[in-house]
Order: C-alpha cells, then structure tokens, then sequence
RNA sequence: CGGGGUGUAGCGCAGCCUGGUAGCGCGCAUCGUUCGGGACGAUGAGGUCCCGGGUUCAAAUCCCGGCACCCCGACCA
C-alpha cells in the first residue's frame, strides 16, 4: 500500500482533550477521529488493526466450534420487556419510537435476541450444543464516556452465546471460550489476567473478565503472585491486617469482659470522623468501628441497612449491594437522623438492633474470627459521645464480606500479600443459566421428550478495547509500538527520495516481493522531508521498518525493529530475507 | 447526578479582568531555496468569536438562559 494513496491524517500536536495515553496516540497517529463524545470515526489505520484484531477473534471463535451470524441492532422493546430489562436498566438504554409510536430500543447488548432465535429455531436436544457468535455495534448510554475509545457509547463487540442441556453443557461450553479467550488476547500481543467477576446480584453463576494491566484501566483486580489467585476488587475476599489492640480500646474489653458488663462511655466532643476520635482517644483508626448507614432500594427488605467496618478500612458497596440484594446508596443526613436518631459522627452499632435496623459487619469485625472478642470504640447513638464495644457482647450483627481489599493484606487463598493491578477490561465471560431462556420460551425437547430450558451463556470481547489496551502497554515517546499481530502494517517503508528513480525502483521491488511473501507493507512515497517520515513511521509503530535512501547507490537499504534493537545496512538482495527474519523475531 | 474546567481559523492557543482595529504558532495554497530526524523565505486563502436573549452609541469581552466537550467523583447491562 502506498502512503499517497491511503487516508493517514497524523498531527504533531497533542490533541487537548486527550487525557489517555492510548487515546493522544491515536488521534496523533491517525486511527480514530471523535465525532461526539463517546463516538468514534475509525480511520484506515485503525481500521486495519480492527480488522486484524477480528480476524484473530474469528479464528479461534471458530476453532471451538463456534458459527458467525449478524444480528439487528434495532430492536421492538417487546423481547426486552419480556427479559424484564425494558424496566430493569434505566438511562443507560437508548429508547426510541418507530413511525408508528412503537417503542424501540438500541441493543446495548444481545441476549434478548440470541435467546429470541434460540427458542424459535432450537427444538430438540440433538441440536445442542450451539455456539453462536457475532461482530456487532452496542450501544450504551454511557453517564460520562472517557479515555477515547476505552468508555465509549458506540462500539463493536464480538458478543457470544452458547446453549446447552444443562449445567455440564454449559460448563464445557464456558471451558471452550476459556481456550478460546486465552488465544486471543496472547495472539493479540496482549499482557492479561483472567480473574473472578461478580456475576451481579441476580444469581450465583460464575464469571470471569479478562483484565489487560494498565494505568488507564477503570477496574481493579486482586493478583496473588504466589498462588495465581485473581479476582476484581468488586469480589477479592482478602485477609486482613490485625493490628495489636489500642490500651484505650482494650479498657472496654478488659473491664467488660466478653460477657461481662456492657460497654463504657466516653466523652468526646466535636469529634467526629474517624480521624479525629482516633487523635482524640489515642488510638488507632483500626481500633474504631465505622457505621455507615445505607438504603436498600427496590427490594421488598428493610429499607435501610447498617455497614460495620474497621475504621482503617473502605467499605465496597457492590459488595454490600451484593450481600444484601439489591441496589444501595448511602443514606442521607437526614434519613440518617430519620432512622437512627442520631446525627453522623456518633453512629454506633449498640442499640439499633432495636431500632429495627439490619446490621451488616465485615468480616475483619467478627468476634469468631481472628480478631477474637476484642474491644473497639465505636458512637455511641448520642451527641459527642462514644463507646468502647465488644462485638458479640454489646450488639448482634451479621457478618458478611464488605470492604475492599487492599494491597498488601492477605490472599484469601494462601494468605500471601496480595498486589492490587490497575486493569481494562478487554473481555467477560458468564454463565447466564436459564436467566433469559426461560422469559423468551427458548426451550427443547430432551430424549425422554420433556421441554427444557436452555442453559447459556454469554461471552463479550471489546476489539477496540484490544487496541487501546495494546496501545497502553506498548509506546515510548515517540509513537505506538504495535505487538506484530495486531499492527497496521507489518513493515512500512519509508523512501526518502520520492524523485530518485533508482529509490523508487528498490522500494518498489521490496513492496512487492514483500507483499507477495505475505507481509502487508505501508511504503511511505509520500513527497515529504525525512524527518517528517521518520517521525511518522515512529508514531504509527510498525514493527519493522525500512529505509530507501541514498545508500541504494551501494545496494544498500537500512532496516531496524520499532521495538528496539540496532539499525543495520542490508544489501538490497538480502532485504526481502532480512526483513521476515526481523518481521519474525519481532513480538 | 454532584464538583471543576473549556468553547475564538482545520489543529493547538492568546485576546475577555479594564467594551471600540480578530491575533499568534502549526497546518493549508502558490513560488523559490532546501530535504537522512517533524526545514527556510516570500505571498496568500481561511472566522456565525458555541447558541439565544439582554445591557450599551458600540459586545469575543459585561449580565441572564441554554447547548456542547473535557477532567474528578458517583454510575457502568
């Protein structure tokens, strides 16, 4: 391909609104253009790494059996009512109305319509198991869309869906796109992790993502290097520190026992947080209890519910949301007095039991752990006041996993220090069950004739995701440094001299046997001065590059790998060989 | 949805406080010189100053309302 005639707009300027690393590339380098927010042009360079980066997908997609199919991407709300989703999910949705005022919506995503087909066209146990996959649009109404194509409100996904019997279907089903999922992303060039997901609070069925390490990353994952535990903070159970107990703190304990008298007042005015208890009691925060008060929203429960934390540690509200079952938000001031009677700042879990509030303790409180009946100071439920408590002995609560586990604290698994990676989501995969067979009637018969639903699952890669997290993880300061697989071109040649013949008769022989040897080649003929394509070849990263420049008089060209490594003269005979052994050493 | 910020030439920005002539760099066009690390000179094209309303003799500039985009947080099938 020669440059001249490919549309690669680069700028040598930083793009002002670019805060990602992989979006100011991009846009530099000439692959995408924004066109609002959240909304992408993919420009020929992009598109060329999006298209290498499917045909890898629908390489190992159909080497697990799995067959390509195109979808709508315009739905009639009804297959969305009757999943529950048309009410279920709110903004997020893009709803329209046809000609006729029917309501319509844009897929967000495709289960509604693969179970749709399922139950229409799947009758009988012999056509299971089926695997079907396609490469098509979402659309998401994203609250706040960020980091060029990363959060975005228009993207291709290759989005499967398996059908199986039963549990054990599905199970090798999920197995199959494990291998299949692994392929990919290390075909791609990708460093990844696959950790545990929360699956979302509407069954127990297992999940993972596939998380690709990086700054820019929205999520972040629980890694064990010792024994290769890895989950989302959203679900990383951890061990927690246990620091030796305050003197002030053990005094509650000491004098009331575990089972002695209840617990003791302390005067401490105007204070409030947990920062300042602790300064003012001389103690540490981990020896203070928080007590953080949430309404449970859109559940026929109580209505509010009560967090126990260590006050050194962070509550997770998906993890709260999770246990309890329902959407929460942390209550406000007012419904904070409302429920408790009391302002925030002297909180404490004695005595709303009795109020008839839900009392929710993370694990590190629990008296049956490795905490043990120790003495904590938590409010005491009146104004500048507080308490030195036993849990067990001065209130009940439940005990549940609530916070979010830190760095350094211990793998749930082998109690190792667990290291907390900063990560994108490139892909997930789920075992849905029978969540939306069952609402669209996507049943067959098994052999003893008796109608069951179909077991599913569904399973997402973002390829735009694949690129930008490719990106993070592979530049320098001069431009992207694409992993082979996915680069735009294979090797970009770059002739110095457009208006010497002899420069263009070797670049064009090295095109074209190259080409013909099957690497992709991007010959830079462009009437530019050399810097200018030095400089662009840098920024667009393509693995190998080749220089045509005066050297041809000696039947010598230049070549060198983006990703280091020195630059050396080849004969011009010995380029087209040179070039597929660098092509091939290249990562 | 809460907080912060920005909208001026294709891109990056100044001008706004203190109202009156719309400017700089890059890019673009033409010519010349140059051209192995984002060249130099000359000439030139290119503007609803985000939109609407108000104040004023006069608004990019002041006031009111709206919209768009970015960042932090919340949210994220």
């Amino acid at each position: 391909m020669r440059a001249s005639a490919l549309f690669m707009p680069t700028v040598k300027e930083d793009p002002a609104d670019a805060e990602a690393v992989s979006h100011r590339l991009m846009i530099r380098g000439g692959f995408v253009r924004q066109f609002a927010a959240g909304i992408y042009v993919i420009l020929p360079l992009g598109w060329r790494v999006m298209r290498r980066i499917c045909r890898i997908i629908r390489e190992e997609m159909d080497r697990i059996g799995a067959v390509e199919l195109s979808m709508p991407t315009l739905h009639p709300a009804d297959v969305w009512q009757a999943s529950g989703r048309y009410q279920a999910i709110g903004q997020e949705m893009f709803r329209l109305k046809d000609r006729g005022g029917r309501d319509m919506v844009l897929a967000m995503t495709h289960e509604e319509v693969f179970a749709w087909l399922a139950a229409r066209e799947l009758r009988s146990y012999r056509d299971l198991p089926q695997i079907w996959y396609q490469i098509q649009l979402k659309f998401r109404d994203e609250p706040r869309p960020k980091g060029g194509v990363l959060r975005v409100r228009e993207f291709l996904m290759k989005d499967s869906y398996s059908f199986d019997l039963d549990e054990a279907g599905l199970e090798a089903s999920y197995a199959k796109h494990i291998q299949a999922y692994d392929r990919i992303f290390a075909r791609c060039g990708l460093e990844f992790l696959r950790v545990e997901s929360d699956s979302g609070f509407m069954g127990g069925a297992q999940a993972h993502e596939y998380m690709a390490p990086s700054a820019a990353g929205e999520d972040r994952v629980a890694v064990c290097d010792s024994c290769g535990f890895a989950a989302n903070v959203e679900l990383a159970r951890s061990v927690a520190h246990f620091p030796s107990v305050s003197p002030a703190a053990a005094r509650g304990q000491a004098e009331g026992g575990t089972t002695g008298v209840g617990p003791l007042e302390v005067s401490t005015p105007e204070q409030r947080t947990i920062a300042e208890v602790a300064s003012f009691l001389g103690v540490r925060p981990s020896d203070l209890i928080k007590t953080l008060v949430y309404v449970v929203e859109g559940t026929a429960e109580r209505r509010y519910v009560v967090a126990l934390l260590r006050g050194d540690h962070e509550l997770h509200e998906n993890k709260l949301a999770r246990y309890v079952r329902g959407a929460v938000r942390p209550a406000s001031a007012e419904e904070v007095l409302a429920a408790t009677g009391v302002e925030i700042g002297f909180l404490g879990p004695v005595g709303l039991r009795e109020r008839g509030l839900r009392l929710v303790a993370d694990q590190a409180l629990d008296p049956a752990g490795p905490a043990g009946s120790r003495g904590y100071v938590a409010g005491a439920n009146k104004p500048h006041a507080h308490l030195t408590v036993v849990v067990g002995r001065d209130f009940q609560a439940e005990v549940a996993d609530l916070r979010e586990a830190q760095a350094g604290e211990g793998c749930p698994q082998c109690g190792r220090p667990l290291t907390i990676r900063q990560v994108i989501e490139v892909g997930n995969i789920f075992k849905l069950g029978t969540k939306y067979s069952v609402p669209l009637g996507a049943t067959v018969l098994d052999e003893k004739g008796q109608e069951r639903p179909l077991v599913m699952g569904s399973y997402g890669i973002g390829p735009a995701r694949i690129a930008a997290a490719a990106v993070e993880q592979n530049h320098d300061e001069r431009g992207i440094i694409w992993p082979k697989a996915i680069a735009p071109f294979d090797v970009q040649l770059v002739q110095l001299q457009t208006n010497d013949e002899q420069q263009t008769r070797v670049a064009a022989w090295l095109h074209d046997t190259l080409e013909s040897s099957g690497l992709e080649v991007l010959w830079d003929d462009r009437d530019e001065r050399p810097g200018f394509k030095f400089a662009d070849a840098e920024l667009i990263g393509c693995p190998v590059r080749i220089t045509v420049g005066k050297k041809v008089r000696e039947g010598k060209v230049e070549m060198e790998r983006r990703r280091g490594g020195a630059r050396e003269e080849v004969l011009v005979e010995e380029a087209v060989e040179r070039a597929r052994s660098l092509w091939e050493k290249a990562e």
